[in-house]
DNA sequence: ATTAGTGGTGTTTTT
DNA sequence: CACCACTAAT
């Protein structure tokens, strides 16, 4: 039989926890354990055995790539197909099944999805209109307020206040929820507070999916957030079971909500009795566990895992010393090369780093010596400029009354419609309680900008009667062509790239015709259960659903798969990823661990699980890099190197690099009254942008000292010593 | 009334 | 550096 094949590859806890009986379960599974095996083994294992029906699995993951993974792996290992089964993030879920039941959850059945930029932009709007002073209530911080208080899973109405200032933030919760009612639109958390409400006091629906739901199964439990543990208690009823996996090292989404208390809420709820942990590593070789375990044991708040390996000792690993971002990028290039010639192959080499930003100085060395490389993240397709103009075009073809939409591209090409004229338009929808659509069509400002609005609600009309006749990618071309923004940036100069995605935005509608998750939708349909009438139109549908997967989905559309290219991403979007060989860059205090990790709460024990995990995706090889200097904000800065690097046993390491006393150390010398002579004529210095020097003469003192410098490449040159970072060579 | 240009400001991580 | 908000010029 099949299913032996399948359990006789796994060791003694890994199929404890793939033919566990009809329990919740709670599987502690390390990284490289073998997680995700587990958890598709266990579902195929059912599934041939007789004990759940494709129909009965609901999977939770938390990113689209692992969702699709997920489906892969079952699909490698059994027959039948997978159709029936729910498997996706809990976003994508719940707007399934929001999409379902609109009617029941209170949802206009065009509703649209904001991601966090358009949330921003409506927070914006919000203030602006209700005349709020963003000085003293700043737009992210009201973003912010709003979105921790909906993943604890509480309404405005149930905010608890006890200042002024939370009282005055919890107001404009409960404004803002209203004009997302008004304008038919849900934010990211909305969608799970909205399926959570609708599961909560709908008992029909509930029952509904707990009879179909017999195994809810949970990937990577430790990064759920309060209201999703909710939704799952709520979903699990008494009678199914969850099986949950999930790593408490690896929780590093408490900034967005997650909560480790939901494994000990789970433990003690579901799972009592039945805890495995998978401590045995198929990934790397023994020196980069032993990194891993020490720096991870600097934390208090485990529940206590060691990993372990039967592989090789391995390499030890390779810490080098740069004295700025871009000598580190180069180092890092060149020791690409060694590996290459090493065989190994780009796409199994990945530069990490903490934050996107840092990325930029890697790409552009990788571009100048022509290294094929992907980045991953950053400014993702669906979030680029022209896409979201393009995309606002086929919101308002949806629904006119999204405001949001209306607003970003009234004037967009430009129409003559400025923002006094929207201003207006804006005090107008606010006194007679209708949309900006409504108020352009109705009653339209008169004069010349005037004459630009009437312009644009034609423009929309006509879309709008036009496009339903026309297939998905029909649309999208006839929206980007008759609004004006090819011709827009065309006229750009640098709009050549705009142009090239809004084709590929063409294209994108065209394959999500044939790949789109919509044949799902029949699911429920089987049932004789409640169920919201058919849509009226399956065009538009096509539109709705297409929009709702350009605002889940934001991005792993520029994938080039099968090339290769080397890996470059955050370590956040590295979770779950394996390479042979890895690059941390940027291993610097202030940036990882984060200045702003350092003031909250359990701060830097979260980075230290960040680099726990950074450190677990390498198979064979592991670099660590940090640099003496950086340019950060326009500026450079100095710093030292990350407490996480003392944090790993000396005799795992290898060092190379700057022997020069770091810039920040002499910096912190020069700074401290004692250093004062620091700098004397003749001396060798070293300048981050100068390169190496003597000085020539020194003026002043205190914070007025100069000194003159004869540089080796760019010759005499004076600098001030408070501002130039000299350090002595 | 719109647009273009300028100065001040702020920046982690993601569905 | 890049984005935004405000101010001066069209």
């Amino acid at each position: 039989m099949i299913s032996n094949d399948i359990l006789t590859q796994l060791n003694p806890q890994q199929l404890k926890a793939v033919t566990l009986p009809h329990v919740s379960a709670l599987i502690l599974a390390g990284a490289g354990s073998g997680k995700t095996r587990v958890l598709t083994t266990r579902v195929a294992w059912l599934i041939q055995t007789g004990q759940l029906s494709p129909h009965g699995v609901l999977a939770v993951t938390f990113t689209n790539k692992a969702a699709r993974e997920m489906l892969t792996r079952i699909s490698a290992m059994l027959t039948i197909n997978t159709r029936g089964m729910w498997v996706g993030t809990f976003h994508g879920l719940c707007n399934r099944m929001l999409r379902m039941h609109y009617r029941d959850a209170g949802l206009p059945q065009t509703f649209q999805i904001l991601d966090s930029q358009d949330q921003l932009a409506a927070v914006k709007r919000l203030l602006k209109s209700l005349n709020v002073d963003e000085e003293r209530f700043a737009p992210r911080e009201l973003q912010y307020f709003i979105n921790a208080n909906k993943e604890a899973g509480l309404r405005a109405a149930r905010v608890q206040s006890y200042d002024e200032h939370s009282k005055r933030l919890t107001e404009l919760y409960a404004e803002y929820d209203q004009q997302c009612r008004r304008e038919g639109v849900v934010d990211f958390a909305e969608l799970l507070l909205r399926s959570y409400e609708l599961l909560e006091r709908n008992e029909i629906l509930r029952d509904h999916y707990r009879r179909r739901f017999s195994h809810i199964l949970v990937d990577e439990f430790q990064d759920t957030s309060r209201l999703q543990y909710l939704w799952l208690k709520l979903l699990a009823g008494s009678d199914n079971v969850i099986f949950a996996v999930g790593d408490d090292d690896q929780a590093i989404y408490a900034f967005r909500g997650a909560s480790a208390q939901n494994i000990f809420d789970f433990e003690r709820e579901f799972a009592s009795g039945s805890l495995i942990k998978l401590e045995q590593n198929y990934r790397s070789h023994a020196q980069i566990l032993e990194a891993a375990n020490a720096l991870i044991h600097h934390n208090t708040k485990r529940l206590g895992k060691e990993l372990w390996t039967d592989a090789g000792r391995g390499e030890p690993l390779r810490v080098h010393e740069s004295v700025s971002d871009t000598d580190e990028a180069a180092f890092i290039l060149q020791q690409v090369h060694n590996l290459r010639s090493e065989a190994v192959p780009l796409s199994e080499i990945a530069l990490l780093y903490r934050s996107n930003a840092q990325s930029r100085v890697l790409e552009h060395a990788l571009f100048t010596a022509g290294l094929p490389y992907r980045v991953y993240g950053g400014l993702r397709f669906f979030e680029r400029q022209e896409i979201k103009h393009a995309l606002a075009y086929l919101r308002l073809v949806a629904n006119p009354e999204d405001d949001g939409a209306f607003a970003r591209v009234l004037n967009v090409p430009a129409r003559g419609v400025g923002n006094r004229t929207l201003e207006q338009l804006h005090s107008t929808s606010e006194q007679r309680a209708v949309s900006l659509w409504e108020v352009a069509r109705s009653n339209p400002p008169t004069g010349r900008a005037g004459q630009g609005v009437i312009g644009f609600v034609r423009l929309i009309e006509g879309l709008r009667r036009d496009c339903l006749a026309l297939s998905l990618p029909e649309v999208v071309a006839l929206a980007i062509e008759r609004s004006g923004l090819k011709h827009h940036y065309q006229l750009e100069p640098e709009g050549k790239e705009r142009i090239e995605n809004l084709e590929e935005l063409i294209n994108a509608a065209a394959t999500f015709d044939v790949e789109s998750d919509a044949p799902q939708r029949a699911a429920l349909g089987t049932d004789q259960q409640p169920q919201d009438e058919p849509e009226s139109d399956p065009r538009l549908r096509t539109l709705h659903d297409f929009l709702a997967h350009a605002a889940l989905e934001a991005g792993e559309h520029q994938a080039v798969p099968g090339q290769q290219a080397l890996q470059l991403m955050t370590v956040h979007s590295a979770k779950g990823l394996e390479f042979d060989a890895v690059f941390i860059s940027g291993l610097e205090e202030g940036l990882f661990p984060h200045d702003n990790s350092l003031n909250q709460a359990d701060g830097v024990e979260e980075e230290r699980r960040l680099m726990y995990v950074a450190l677990t995706r390498a198979r064979r090889r592991l670099y660590l890099t940090h640099a003496q200097t950086r340019m950060l904000h326009g500026q450079t800065r100095y710093n030292i190197a990350s407490r996480f690097l003392r944090e790993i046993p000396e005799q795992l390491v290898q060092r190379s690099g700057a022997r020069v006393p770091s810039a920040a150390q002499a910096l912190g010398g020069y700074a401290l009254p004692s250093g004062a002579s620091r700098w004397r004529v003749g001396q060798d210095v070293l300048h981050p942008k100068f390169g190496p020097g003597v000085i020539v003469s020194v003026q002043g003192r205190g914070s007025d000292a100069r000194v003159t410098v004869n540089f080796r490449r760019d010759g005499m040159r004076e600098l001030a010593l408070e501002y130039a970072k000299l350090v002595p060579a």
